[in-house]
DNA sequence: ATTCGTATTTGATGTGAATCAACCTAGCGA
DNA sequence: TCGCTAGGTTGATTCACATCAAATACGAAT
């Protein structure tokens, strides 16, 4: 179990505790995307140093939110988007007869609140799997700064036309895979979205039940337990609890992928 | 059949068809949103003429795409957004092994070609599904532009979230919803958005055939045909091939929101 | 450590949609 | 006009996942 994957061996949040809990503390040093850690993760890359110093406007305050409270709620004013500092979110949307769907998890880097921007009101849930902090982002300033700083502009025409790229990619997999491919894909997305923030390429912890797994990839819970049961028979996994550790990656890519013998 | 609704009967394109047919064929009259009768649908309302004209700039020109013909293709170099004039299309994506899913049916007014932005390559296929007509919009200069013109830069903010909210609701019916329920909402939806153009609330026709609204509903053909036959035993629409008459409306409202009593 | 509640696993059974297959229908070109 | 073909319908059967149910494991609070 040591060997698994613990939040204390995450270099990004060692490295932001290290300088941040002061700052948070004494509400003396500014916050600012120009020393931010995430900077490459949520941030263009290649800005100017006055252009860096024009993007930390954008960030107008940091939140904290608890395990389980909400960001923001559907039907909610939009007014901001949320940089995620720390932490681990979920969103959801509801029908009007109460099922819900969870539509994305999203980590450290990540931009939630792009909902909102149509009819100004939130039409989703973004609720914390965990204690996450996240920059404030008032979407005035953004829209604002972003008719000046043209990497900026770009940038969030990006984020969003990733969204709707990675929402596809989900249409794809709620439409037409079965189960074991559906959390094969999911396993693997999130692992190596995990990697790129420098954690493990093979071992994670889940922040998320096996519910919430599985109203993202549109299967009951039971499904998913035992979808994970089955890989790990299998050997391609081990799991226990929510610490999984990928032994087969390629099995995993097989199993997404199915080779076509002919 | 002769009260189900034809094209000649579509205002938009009745419209259409009285001012623009020479404009295409003599190539003397400048390309304009300012004159376009489909502006309020795809371009910002309450421009000043001043903006109104450089608006029309985002159009470099018309292109006419054939029933079956693609608009863009998986891979190809991203440049353009589109916006469809006339005609309908489907985009949809693929998995490396072949499978494909339809990821929406888009129709005049609307603007496809945003999941190329972040990759600089488009990552899905559009493809017109009856003779169509779009604006050309080459991405850079809307981007030149809605830095100088606050509201292009607000719409198109919100064309891209009204797209990932779009999708969202995709997900909730794919990942949560059975087959009638599916195929209701689609009916509702489309309904809905040809009432918005002009057309009938209660007629319509169908520009995809079973397999591809399968694909987008995450069900294969023969559960489509069924469902449609399904509710026309119930009396809640009549189906002449691809020709529909909703019969009743609250039905369907009833079968997508179940009304639960308690 | 004990207890409680939530999360998870696993088994037995049911069911909605997929699959396989046959047939029908409309539109189209020769 | 006659095929021909793509699209559509319908029936029989299968199967993957849902549902129902019970047992177990774990974390938080005491």
């Amino acid at each position: 179990m040591k060997a698994f994957h613990s939040d204390e061996a995450h270099p990004l949040i060692a490295i932001k505790s290290s300088n941040n809990v002061i700052e948070m503390n004494s509400h003396s040093i500014k916050v600012a995307c120009s020393n931010c850690n995430l900077r490459e993760l949520c941030m263009p890359l290649g800005l100017t140093p006055t252009e860096l110093e024009r993007i930390d406007e954008v960030v107008a305050s940091r939140r904290k939110v608890k395990r389980g409270a909400t960001l923001f709620r559907n039907g909610e004013k939009f007014a901001n988007l949320y940089a995620i500092r720390t932490g681990f979110f979920k969103t959801c949307v509801a029908s009007e007869d109460g099922r819900d769907q969870v539509t994305g998890f999203q980590m450290a880097g990540e931009i939630v609140g792009l909902d909102g921007i149509v009819n100004d009101h939130h039409t989703c849930d973004a609720v914390a799997l965990e204690d996450a902090e996240v920059c404030v982002m008032p979407f005035d300033r953004i829209e604002e700064l972003s008719r000046e700083v043209t990497a900026l502009q770009r940038h969030v025409h990006k984020i969003m036309s990733r969204e709707i790229v990675r929402e596809n990619g989900v249409m794809l997999l709620l439409g037409s895979m079965r189960a074991e491919e559906r959390l094969a894909a999911f396993l693997l997305n999130l692992v190596q979205r995990l990697h790129a923030r420098g954690f493990s390429q093979s071992e994670l912890i889940l922040r998320m039940t096996r519910e919430e797994i599985g109203s993202y990839l549109g299967l009951k819970l039971e499904t998913v337990s035992r979808t994970f049961s089955k890989f790990v028979e299998d050997g391609t996994v081990e799991v226990k609890q929510r610490h999984v550790r990928i032994l087969n990656t390629d099995a995993l890519k097989d199993i997404v992928n199915p080779k076509v013998c002919n």
